[in-house]
DNA sequence: TCAATCTTGTTTCAAATGAAACAGTTTCAA
DNA sequence: TTGAAACTGTTTCATTTGAAACAAGATTGA
């Protein structure tokens, strides 16, 4: 592990906004709770996206492409991942009978077993991890958050593109 | 591109805390806004990890393990970067004449013109992009993971290992 | 019907990442 | 001074990721 202690980490020029140390912080604080995921699953036969599919699926079985749309990445990301998850016994693939394209992923009786066992402490300890804010500043950052993401998701086409406008 | 729009997300199960929703959330904005951060370096013979190493280092040079710390990440992840980014001319090693272990990563010239160029544009679009929180949300935001992260990096051996504690 | 178009998942490639092992240096205490 | 321990950067390996091309299947409209 080991998370560096710097709180100077910025770049080192002098015009600092509040939205890039907000974004800066954002980064920051992902980057050590994921290290605390895979740390956390390291002794667990998992990584932490194989984790993420595990919490996705479902007995009944998922379209890979509304896993990915969930964990927002391709399609082709999740080809690899799912093969691992296969040859470890936790899904598996079951072809749609409805639509011959869709491969439906399956937790195995296994994979259930093991997110049953999991999810409920890996719950657990990030609730701990943000114990340091209270109940009344997470829900704040839950719902400022949400704001963003919102803003974000329905400027999507638009606002990242280098239009003239403004 | 192609961001989903879908804001059910969310696990199946029952169980969603606020803290879970908070830290799915800031998994989300943060996976849009490096999303656009690549989409916006397409064009700039430049990756975002490349475009981050660029940022911590300088004309007179900044040791690796120092650019590894404010990016927190393992110093073996820079090595390949470092190598690419010295292929396209944007910095060079150096050896530190005061410790040998060291090698210096230094903007060349041809680096500091592209970071003079590409930083104020970049800057300037996150802003745009978090406009749609108020100036006093931004702090806010700002304060929060800011709160989250002293906390997070300060109990850092201690809250995510499994003690028995608490 | 049938051809253009979209969707779904895979394959391939380059890049990034984390972990472990390693060699060369430095530090520090005995 | 010397030997153990710590530090710095690289190498190697397995995994993840994004992008593009692709094949197979579904959908749509003329």
């Amino acid at each position: 592990m080991s998370i560096s202690t710097d709180p100077t980490g910025w770049p080192q020029s002098g015009e600092m906004t509040p939205e890039i140390e907000a974004y800066t912080l954002l980064r920051q604080v992902h980057s050590i709770l994921e290290t605390y995921n895979r740390y956390d699953l390291r002794g667990e036969d998992l990584t932490v996206p194989q984790f993420m599919i595990l919490n996705y699926a479902s007995r009944s079985g998922v379209p890979l492409s509304e896993i990915s749309a969930r964990m927002m990445c391709d399609n082709s990301n999740l080809t690899g991942i799912v093969d691992r998850l296969i040859a470890k016994g936790y899904v598996e693939r079951r072809p749609d009978p409805n639509d011959r394209r869709v491969s439906l992923i399956c937790l195995t009786e296994a994979g259930a077993e093991k997110l049953r066992n999991l999810r409920p402490r890996h719950h657990e300890k990030l609730r701990k991890r943000m114990r340091s804010l209270s109940e009344h500043e997470v829900y704040q950052l839950r719902e400022l958050l949400k704001s963003l993401y919102s803003s974000l998701v329905n400027s999507s086409d638009d606002e990242h593109r280098d239009k003239a406008a403004d």
